[in-house]
DNA sequence: TTGTACGCGTTATCAC
DNA sequence: GTGATAACGCGTACAA
């Protein structure tokens, strides 16, 4: 027996019935398209509503060979930079009438491609992934489906469509300049597992890079897999304050203001003194830092504005307009509390 | 002139000719049904593959008026609570191959709504919304739809189909108690503005009603709608302590444990000590928790599994079994260094 | 301004 | 085990 709609499953044709005109009328009623008398189109409308007519996206798709879906691929949502970038672009796709259609891929760019493959069947709008690090089919798969891509949150010579983002590289070097400026000798970075977070480690790259060209030794790196980032920040700076004294660092950048509030506390627990006998650094100013006793010397990223510049970077695009390939935005390192200039 | 594929946009018909062997039986073999000899069968995957063949979700969804999507709605991704809860519910649908369609409501029922209309123009497989307060026609419009549908965090007795939370009201009354029990006189309630947060509400409900019933007055309430939690727990906390001495709380119960945090800088700031002058008491037990020197009093919910239960039975509906209508998971009162017993 | 014919890519059904 | 055919609901093209 052949499959039947339930009962209230209305459709295009019910509503042609009902409203005595052909089906075409009411689909573009509907649309909102030229060639309805507004008379018309007003009592379609009407009826569609009574009738409790829902469009069949499935069916639109199909023939349009497109849709209204966005998909979104971040690493993960407890990081408040990821929410903060979604959020300000969920905002302008929104209104826009898209649907977010979201991955975490946990950094690992298996899932990521895995989860990109299954979107593509139902031919989105636009793809969105954080960073630039990929599977090494994804860029094909995106390509052969023409599907206007947006890499969010870092930045490429040579992105898959369009990047907005920061240059991550360079923001490790700033931090490492504003560092010698205040005669920092012995620098020390605090992040997480090798490997996972790209950024963070173009990041550390950018920093070391500039100390080794100023004649400093290697910086000293300790990390930690915990998930809790607060507690990773303290076990790893606790590890690298373990040592002999003075081979400790006397400057620690951190991965983000999460892992470096949790090295303030182990400082503290260490009976070390910041800013006197150490120096703490953080990136991505989040929401904790403005209730901080001591304000927090780090690196305040445009997160709003790289979500909101994405999108529209992305939706031009989508109506194929062909705009620039590659936008990094500046950071801005905000002196805190934290660090002061070495005797 | 007719639309055309693009070059690359490859078909299950186009497969049939390179393997020749019917349309249906390219089907069959990629949906791995029955009725394909094995030999057949790999020599068609592997046709497949090399025409990098997509297949198309929309065509298949028109046909079988279902699809492999999944909605899911909170009210933002900032709060961890709603962050842990997607992620915990993710892993499931994701591993039973569903698509997740992420919609943030800002706490507003209208834009639940639109949102989910929306979605429904795509038969999506289930639909997950946080709490139990929603617009008044979507209940309707699920059920007419037949949407399988989940409603997590917070749990009644008539849910739309199945619910899945804790009961915030009794939670409430929990936290009175010990508050009570501590010989706590002036119960506090700092939160954020009224009718946004209904859970919160509940629980405030919970515990004004524990304290009415044991004949002590009115809890005193100070809200912030400052939109970084920790900055708002801060000013509403300086507002509940501005006033004559002893007519202020000697407890103070909070929206969760970002705004505790705040307030409990505002303490500091103030020259209160915790648990000496005034006790503090937080929700949800938050990562932050962890690293703090004093360990907070907190409510401790079971977010993970809460999203794996919750996942389990949408699942378990979607496959048509009718499973339990109404899962209430219990909270732990974790009492921590910001509340003692008073003299 | 409105209507008719056809096709989008896939699956259910039934015949072989 | 395999193939032919008819839907699924809607939009494009073109005729009226």
């Amino acid at each position: 027996m052949p499959r039947r709609r339930t009962e209230k499953d209305t459709v295009l044709k019910d509503i042609a019935d009902v409203a005595q005109v052909s089906l075409m009328t009411v689909s573009r009623a509907l649309r909102g398209v030229d060639g309805v008398s507004e008379a018309r189109r007003a009592h379609i409308l009407k009826i569609a509503r009574r009738l409790n007519y829902t469009p069949n996206s499935s069916a639109r798709s199909l023939v349009t060979m497109n849709s209204d879906l966005i998909g979104i691929t971040v690493p993960n949502l407890f990081n408040n930079v990821f929410a903060e970038i979604m959020a300000s672009m969920r905002g302008t796709f929104d209104s826009a009438g898209f649907s977010s259609v979201v991955d975490t891929s946990e950094y690992d760019v298996d899932i990521e491609f895995a989860w990109a493959e299954r979107l593509l069947t139902w031919r989105p709008a636009g793809m969105i992934l954080t960073g630039t690090h990929h599977h090494p089919a994804l860029r094909d798969a995106l390509r052969r489906a023409g599907v206007p891509t947006l890499q969010i949150w870092d930045v490429t010579d040579d992105p898959i469509d369009v990047c907005v983002g920061i240059d991550h590289h360079a923001a490790g070097q700033e931090v490492a300049q504003y560092c010698l400026d205040l005669g920092y000798m012995r620098p020390g970075f605090v992040g997480t597992t090798e490997g996972r977070d790209t950024r963070a480690e173009a990041r550390l790259t950018g920093f070391a890079a500039r100390y080794a060209s100023a004649g400093m030794g290697a910086v000293r790196i300790a990390r930690s897999d915990e998930r809790n980032p607060f507690v990773a920040g303290q076990n790893a700076t606790r590890d690298i304050l373990d040592g002999p004294a003075h081979s400790g660092p006397d400057v620690i950048f951190y991965l983000n203001d999460h892992l470096a509030f949790g090295g303030l506390t182990a400082c503290q627990t260490a009976g070390l003194s910041v800013p006197d006998d150490i120096g703490i650094i953080g990136f991505n100013s989040l929401d904790l830092t403005a209730v901080l006793p001591v304000p927090l010397t780090t690196v305040r990223t445009p997160l709003r504005a790289m979500g909101t510049t994405g999108a529209r970077h992305l939706l031009a695009r989508i109506h194929g307009v062909a705009a620039v390939r590659r936008v990094a935005l500046p950071v801005e390192l905000v002196a805190g509390a934290t660090t002061r200039r070495q005797a």
